[in-house]
DNA sequence: TAATGTGAAGCCTTTCACAGCA
DNA sequence: TGCTGTGAAAGGCTTCACATTA
C-alpha cells in the first residue's frame, strides 16, 4: 500500500462495511470476499477493495477477508477500538429517539450523558442515564466524553454548540441546521431532515436522473 | 444555458439555497448577489452561480438575483411549486419528532398522514393528524400522497417499505438502515444516524484530514 | 462598474483491467 | 483457480478566469 490521500467518501463507507461485517459475524461467518460484502451493502466489489487499499492490505488472495480481523481493523481505522462517549443535548422527541436507539453499542459508541434546560426534564431517567442541567456540560472533559449530539430546537442550537465547544468536544453530530459553527477545532456533521425530504420530489419520474436506491 | 448532466451534488444544494433565500426574503430583502447567498450558507460564490447555471439563467449581471423570483424558480426546479404530501409510518419518538418538526411547510411540504400498527397509538391526534392503522396505507394514492417517511424499528422496515411501494409512492425518506429496497421505481433517501455518529472519532486530531465545519 | 454565466483546467472519485499471490 | 491489491482510464465535481451583459 502506498500513501495517497484518502477520499472522504471512502471514510464515509467504512461504517457501512463495519455494519455488514458485524451482521455476518454474528451469524458465525468466519470469512468473506469483497464480492459478498459488496452484495450485502449494494456497493461494487472493486469499490470495496479500493476503499480498504487506502488503509492497508487486509485480505488473503484466493480466500477473502477474515471477518473478525477485518472488523478489528476497521474499528482501529475509525478509532472505535476504545469505547467512545457522547453527550446528547436536548431531550425532546428527537433526543429521546436517539437515546433509545439501540444500535450504537455494537459500533463501540456509548451515549453517556444527556442534558436539557427544562426543569421538568432534569433528573428524569432514560435507561441508565439521568438528564442533567445544561450548565453541567462543563464537566464533559473530565468524564471522558469527547463527542456531542445536538437535538435542541433551532433557537437554542448556536448556544448549545458554543457550550459544547467550550466543553472541549472533538466532534459534534447536529440535527439542527441553525448553528453557524464558530469553532474550527471540532468536526461537525449535520443531519438536516428537511433538506433531505424536500429534494425527493425532484427525483419524480419526469426529470429523474438515476433513482439509484442506495443513495445516502 | 446549454444542456449538461446535472450533478447530484448541485441538486442536493438547492434546498439550502432555498432556505437561505426564504430567510432573507422574510427579512424583506428584495435582491441578493451570489456572493451574499454563498456567504450566508458557507459555499463559494462561483459554486452558487454554477449550480444555478445547470438549470438556467436567473440573475441580472451587475445586480444579482431577485429574491422572490429565485425562490419561485428553485421551487419549480425542485417540483415544490405545488404542495407535496407525505405519509409518515411509525409514530415512535422519532416519528413524533418528525411530525412536530415545524420546518417543512415553508418548503411546500406537508406531512398529511401518520400510520402505526400499535392499537394504542391508532386514533391518537398529533396536531391535526390522526394516527391510522398501517393497513390503510393503500389509500395514499387516492389521497394525493406521493411520499413516505419511514420511522419504524429495524424489524419492520422492509415490510413498511414494501407497503409504501405497493401504495405507489414516488419517493421515500427512510431513517432505517434495514430495508433493502426491492422497488426501483421510487427514489429512496436513507438517513442513518449511527453511521454518521460513528465516523466522528475518525476526524479527531491525530489523523484528521480537513475538518471543514459545514460538511453534510 | 459590478455582477452574472460558462468553457476549460484541475482535482477528486469510481471503474476497469490485470498482475500477483495463496 | 479464485480473489486480492493497485495502476491507469474514465467520469464527475469544483474551481478558476474571463467574456458578457445590465
Amino acid at each position: 500500500m502506498k500513501y495517497r490521500k484518502i477520499p472522504d467518501e471512502a471514510v464515509r463507507r467504512l461504517p457501512f462495511y463495519l455494519r455488514g461485517l458485524l451482521t455476518v459475524w454474528e451469524q458465525g461467518r468466519k470469512s468473506m470476499s469483497s464480492r459478498d460484502l459488496a452484495g450485502l451493502l449494494g456497493f461494487s466489489h472493486w469499490q470495496v477493495r479500493k476503499d480498504f487499499s487506502y488503509f492497508g492490505s487486509f485480505g488473503t488472495p484466493g480466500k477473502g477477508y477474515d471477518t473478525e480481523k477485518l472488523i478489528r481493523q476497521i474499528r482501529t481505522i475509525l478509532k472505535l477500538n476504545v469505547v467512545r462517549k457522547a453527550a446528547l443535548v436536548g431531550v425532546g422527541n428527537l433526543g429521546l429517539a436517539v437515546l433509545k436507539y439501540p444500535g450504537f453499542r455494537a459500533y463501540g459508541f456509548q451515549i453517556a450523558a444527556a442534558f436539557d434546560n427544562d426543569r421538568r426534564k432534569i433528573g428524569r431517567k432514560i435507561g441508565d442515564i439521568t438528564v442533567e442541567d445544561v450548565s453541567r456540560l462543563r464537566t464533559l472533559k473530565k468524564r471522558g466524553i469527547d463527542f456531542g449530539i445536538i437535538t435542541v430546537p433551532c433557537e437554542a442550537a448556536q448556544r448549545t454548540f458554543d457550550a459544547l465547544a467550550r466543553a472541549g468536544v472533538k466532534g459534534v453530530l447536529s440535527f439542527s441546521p441553525c448553528q453557524r459553527t464558530g469553532l474550527e477545532r471540532a468536526k461537525v456533521i449535520t443531519i438536516d431532515i428537511a433538506m433531505d425530504l424536500v429534494r425527493l420530489p425532484y427525483y419524480t419520474p419526469a426529470n429523474r436522473q438515476k433513482p439509484k436506491s442506495g443513495d445516502q
